[in-house]
DNA sequence: TCCAGAGATGAATCCACCC
DNA sequence: GGGGTGGATTCATCTCTGG
């Protein structure tokens, strides 16, 4: 592979034409400042320039460099262009320009959660990736993404007929039961992609500005290329582009105009650290402790649910006496005494003046109304709907008629 | 609420300048094709044109629009424009033209999951809305969301202050115990929306073609204006902006050229029926509203469609003595008497032997102990867990020093 | 009134440490 | 050791102040 030190637009003269498969580009998005960041240790700062004169101007730029690696991309090859809000529809009118309409693949959405500061307006949370081929036979490995646990997989595996009114429909046999036709893999990978964001925490972090995910990176050498394949990246910044296409054994080209961002580069090669994400491996699935029916009273009482903490379900999102109101929910195997200590524990920690636990079945724990009435540690003793209902039928089926 | 019949650049030009809060705009994509479907009895095929001559063309008659669209907006009011990927990138030119690149507020994704036919290449799993604004200082009401799974909200609770280089970290007292800071509502609304794609079962479909969501205008309509207000739908199409907007008592205006398009939203609007998705009702949504409480409820019920006037909000899941036990919520424009009223009503219609009322907050209706105890017309109420805890609060405030 | 720059902000999630 | 939880760190930030 090679790293090489200067603006794309003449660096990428040197590169054959129709020698590249797949071109990454993540130029500067048009936020008119200059984008700076410090490695964590304060031993370096890292910056580039983002302000130009206009939007003209920016325009030219990126259609300039375009041209070139359209010149460079085999007619097999593909361009992932990397763009946030600010620019976004002039850097496709430059695709559309240099690659043609009819070229265009795919708006990818990379969409994430971030540690941000809350605005009036909406919270930013994604950028868009525009995925261009040369022509229109281009390179594309499938991927197939896992069924979404709402799906009934079984009707997915029937097969389809179409009626009179030309409507699909399921088909059955003779004998009235689904006829399975052939096995499918799983759904096809989606226009959009929810990738975490690169953790502050994250060793993969270099201290470059704007740094991407090795994560979202592959993602795109995967649908893209094939091993032994060259992957151009003309402003790779940290290297993450090279960094991934080395670890999945394609070739690769990276260009900066930084002298900073090439030795980053060529360091970050030396020993890669690719941080994997727990979150997609183990999916979110895991993170979340909580039924549905938990997470529907906590909704219903007004409060933020609480994943990490035992003994406590979630916070009331209003305080009281300016202390934080912790809420617990009795599950099925807890009796209320065990649940009540608990969230007297976790409260008293936190220096709570009221906690509420919903019951939500009897047991031969505390007489119900030593609690109420003493107001027992300040905890708030709330019987479930559910509980007064079912109170309710008990008491009144043995005394009615209808 | 009006609906218009003709094209909306002559329609808009009697509706007077400045006097609309909230304009959502899903103007033809520019698919090249004519747009068809039938209705699922197969009586009544829709269909609108979406063939131009050239982009140009559709530029033109877009901006045309715009113009018409910020001439009648108020100050504090904004645009949605609903756009898919073929043409989004034009459309926004034709926003930054007409409304300013300063007027920018976000490119809102809306996100689904959606069959398709496997082709080459990504599936198509979004679409997207821009935002935009008349001037800077614009209406908009702060939606909060729950935080995410793997967060840890105990500790975000906590004060922070900063440390000699700047950097920053938690506050703690003399003991050693962390500070609380103040309370926290939750995560203020992303720019991606994942809303399930209309379900092509859902009662809510009309056989129109490019039918939106209702979920999702909800949202549109919730984050930019206030009861009261005045919603525009420049291509109302099926009518689902008019119909959300009558939902949530909106004044609203809606333009078509078809004139199948005003008598199909005519007719929708005297029984409007929103389908609370399947999806949502499995706790997978990604948005707090005021409607989560409702889908809060209807967790704990069996959901019936919503629809106005009707004086239940849902069914429990189980039955009591064979018979259907209604539930209602107490809502903030009703009293106690009133709510019953309609409660009894309903439930009387259905011979059912128990119906449920969840009281919200006090009034001077009829005494609680009286209905308690006579259980009143088999009528059971409950308190809410918020009255609850509020009682508690209210009793607790004087009586108690710290 | 507008722009630049300082100062406040805030939650995501990996890491380190603790049993 | 491994599972769980407390802590640290950050900004293709956001808001507000002062000249």
């Amino acid at each position: 592979m090679s790293i090489l030190l200067g603006d794309c637009k003449e660096q990428l003269k040197n590169i054959e034409a129709g020698s590249v498969d797949l071109i990454y580009l993540d130029p500067p998005f048009f936020t008119q400042k200059t984008q700076k960041l410090k490695t964590r240790d304060n031993t370096k700062a890292y910056s580039f320039n983002d302000s130009w004169t206009s939007i003209d101007d920016y325009y030219t730029f990126i259609r300039d460099r375009l041209i070139e690696c359209h010149r460079v991309l085999k007619s097999t090859g593909s361009i992932f262009l990397h763009c946030d809000k600010y620019a976004s529809h002039y850097l496709r009118m430059a695709l559309d320009e240099v690659f043609g309409m009819e070229n265009f693949q795919s708006e990818i959405v990379w969409s994430y959660k971030r540690w941000s500061n809350s605005k009036s307006g909406l919270l930013n949370n994604h950028q868009t990736i525009y995925f261009y081929s040369k022509t229109k036979d281009f390179k594309f490995n499938r991927i197939y993404t896992d069924y979404s646990e709402t799906t009934n997989v079984d009707q997915i595996l029937q097969e389809r007929i179409r009626d009179e009114h030309n409507r699909s429909k399921y088909k059955f046999d003779e004998n009235g039961n689904a006829v399975t036709g052939k096995a499918k893999k799983g759904v096809p990978l989606s226009d959009v992609w929810e990738i975490p964001f690169l953790n502050p925490k994250a060793k993969e972090r270099t201290g470059y500005p704007t740094q991407k995910p090795i994560l979202l990176l592959e993602q795109i050498i995967r649908i893209a290329s094939d091993e032994g394949d060259i992957v151009l990246d003309p402003f790779c910044g940290s290297g993450t582009t090279v960094v991934a296409a080395e670890l999945m054994n394609r070739w690769s080209i990276g260009i900066d105009a930084s002298q900073d961002a090439v030795e980053l580069t060529k360091q970050r090669l030396e020993n890669p650290v690719r941080t994997s994400s727990h979150l997609l491996e183990k999916g979110k699935e895991k993170y979340i402790n909580k039924t549905a029916e938990e997470l529907a009273f906590l909704r219903l009482m007004d409060a933020v649910p609480v994943q990490r903490n035992s003994g406590i379900d979630g916070f009331l999102k209003e305080y009281y006496v300016d202390k934080p109101v912790p809420v617990k929910i009795q599950s099925a195997n807890e009796n209320l005494d065990g649940a009540m200590e608990k969230l007297r524990h976790a409260s008293k920690k936190r220096g709570c003046l009221l906690s509420i636990l919903i019951r939500t079945k009897h047991d031969h724990s505390l007489f119900m109304d030593d609690i109420k009435q003493n107001n027992y540690d300040n905890i708030l003793v709330i019987d479930s709907y559910d509980l007064q209902i079912n109170d309710w039928i008990t008491e009144n089926r043995n005394t009615r008629t209808y």
